[in-house]
RNA sequence: GGCCCCAUCGUCUAGAGGCCCAGGACACGGCCCUCUCAAGGCUGAAACACGGGUUCGAAUCCCGUUGGGGCCA
């Protein structure tokens, strides 16, 4: 059901998405679905200096990681600000044509003067509307506004927030080169989309005023505006890099399930109740702006990696094969047939918060031991080990099904036998066969392995027992 | 500096005057389960920034202070 709602999401393809960004987009997106609207891209790159097309092709990448598909933007012409500056253009001169902005031809010099005698008043810098009646034809355009009485914004997440007229000057449209700013580009391409509410960062919450004045003068509706509180560090300063990491990709590299990102930075700022692992769909269903609040929150890597495990833990398994392939493909390992695959997943998925912890827990699948844990090795690996190995090594050759729980009936058997503990005989093959001491379910692990291979183990890891002294 | 925003456990939050000597979750500690590690279950410690009001009654409303953040410079 499509409905009259128009958001919009605006990066500066200045750096790579900030996760900032990514929740802000985020809430723009579940706000045009939940209401069944349209949820716009736009690239504000008019700062050509700092933008690049390397970074724009990350953001958009990031964006669809995190499946927050756009409706209308790039690759889409007039998307992009670079291709919009005959509507600037045209916007201004409408405005100073009906007389709601006027030219300045005031310097730098005279401006950093009266700044400095402001400030030498201890007053606070603002343009006097020296130039407002003087009918000049060319110079920095100026928005006149009205002096005195307040404007307010009526927030969605804030409330009123008003603002005094006497706090304002009468701000630059376009500088006297010809290039419009940042403030009245926003107003002119969220006017021109049709933009029905502006959900952005908190920080632009003070240009606000600046803005509705604009759209008053262009004689446009004002949209509701919702401001997101930031992200911040754990020192409560806006989240950076000194923080650690901030981009999207980061975390993507580093094996954080994109539903779980979603997630995470959904609840972070915004909650329904006690729940805290939310589907996609019910995100959608559950979000309302007016739920979001209006503090900062700080960004918890380790909750971040908690929302990842529990996703992990319900992931559809062969989405889980998916995507875990490229992780071990980068450590270097070959990856088994998704049919092989995917049972060896089960038993890791519960112990790894990432997919490069999957392939980490779960090396010995992939490939054979390289080495043994020393402590365990100095303990087990010993010439009674290597006749533990040789027995285990006889049964397991004849055992049938080779299933876990057939294994587990021979391992309870053998340790009876022998006068041992199960754990003896378990430490001891888990050693063999992953070289490590702490595995997955021990014989999930051998059924998973194949009888061949676990032979194969135990013998090599007898030979090294037995070599030992 | 001026303006604006914000303020419940370390962190994310529930709480929209009595249900709260404040609930959930992450992280942390303990116990149980157990072939290891996890997962899971139980459990512990942990907060209404401060000061004034308003009210029979305030975490909840108002004012101020303090602290943090943002914008403009």
């Amino acid at each position: 059901m499509a409905s009259g709602v128009r958001v919009r999401f605006a990066p500066s393809p200045t750096g790579h998405l900030h996760v900032g960004g990514a929740r802000t987009a985020l809430f723009n997106w579940l706000f045009a679905r939940h209401h069944g609207g349209t949820f716009i891209l736009r690239i504000e790159d008019t700062d050509r200096s700092r933008s690049t097309e390397a970074n724009l092709d990350a953001i958009l990448d990031a964006l669809r990681w995190l499946e927050l598909e756009w409706d209308e933007g790039p690759p889409t012409p007039g998307y992009r600000q670079t291709e919009r500056f005959e509507l600037y253009r045209a916007h201004a001169a409408r405005l100073r044509a009906g007389g709601r902005a006027y030219f300045c031809d005031c310097t730098p010099e005279l401006l950093d003067q009266q700044r400095k005698a402001a400030e030498a008043r201890k007053e606070t810098f603002r343009y006097n509307g020296r130039c407002r009646d003087r009918g000049l034809t060319a110079g920095a355009l100026r928005l006149r506004i009205p002096g005195t009485g307040s404007t307010v914004v009526d927030d969605l997440i804030h409330g009123p927030v008003s603002f005094d007229h006497a706090q304002l000057d009468d701000w630059i449209l376009v500088r006297s080169d010809g290039t419009p700013t940042y403030n009245f580009c926003v107003v002119v391409d969220d006017v021109t989309m049709q933009i029905t509410h502006v959900i952005r960062g908190n920080d632009h919450l003070s240009n606000t005023p600046k803005q509705v004045l604009c759209y008053d003068a262009l004689d446009y509706p004002v949209p509701a505006f919702a401001h997101v509180s930031m992200i911040l560090g754990a020192d409560r300063a806006r989240l950076s890099k000194r923080h650690g990491a901030t981009s999207v990709q980061a975390y993507r590299e580093a094996g954080i399930l994109p539903e779980a990102m979603v997630n995470y930075l959904a609840r972070l700022g915004w909650s329904s109740g006690d729940q805290e692992i939310f589907s996609r769909g019910e995100l959608v269903e559950r979000f309302d702006i007016k739920d979001v609040s209006s503090a900062g929150a700080i960004f918890d890597q380790a909750k971040l990696e908690w929302v990842s495990h529990e996703h992990m833990k319900r992931a559809d398994g062969a989405r889980l094969v998916a995507l875990v392939r490229p992780f071990i493909e980068a450590a270097g390992l070959t990856a088994p047939p998704p049919a092989r695959l995917q049972p060896m997943l089960d038993t890791l998925r519960e112990r790894a918060k990432t997919l490069r912890e999957l392939v980490e827990v779960g090396r010995f699948y992939f490939e054979r031991p390289t080495s043994y844990e020393d402590k365990a090795r100095a303990r087990l690996l010993t010439p009674v080990g290597a006749e533990r190995l040789r027995v285990l090594g006889e049964r397991l050759a004849v055992v049938e099904p080779f299933t876990a729980p057939a294994l587990e009936a021979l391992y309870r058997a053998l340790v009876d036998e022998l006068a041992l503990k199960l754990v003896d005989l378990a430490q001891l093959t888990r050693l063999a066969t992953t070289g490590r001491t702490a595995s997955p379910p021990l014989f999930d692990v051998l059924a998973l392995l194949g009888r061949e291979e676990v032979l194969h183990r135990l013998r090599a890891a007898a030979a090294v027992a037995r070599g030992a002294p």
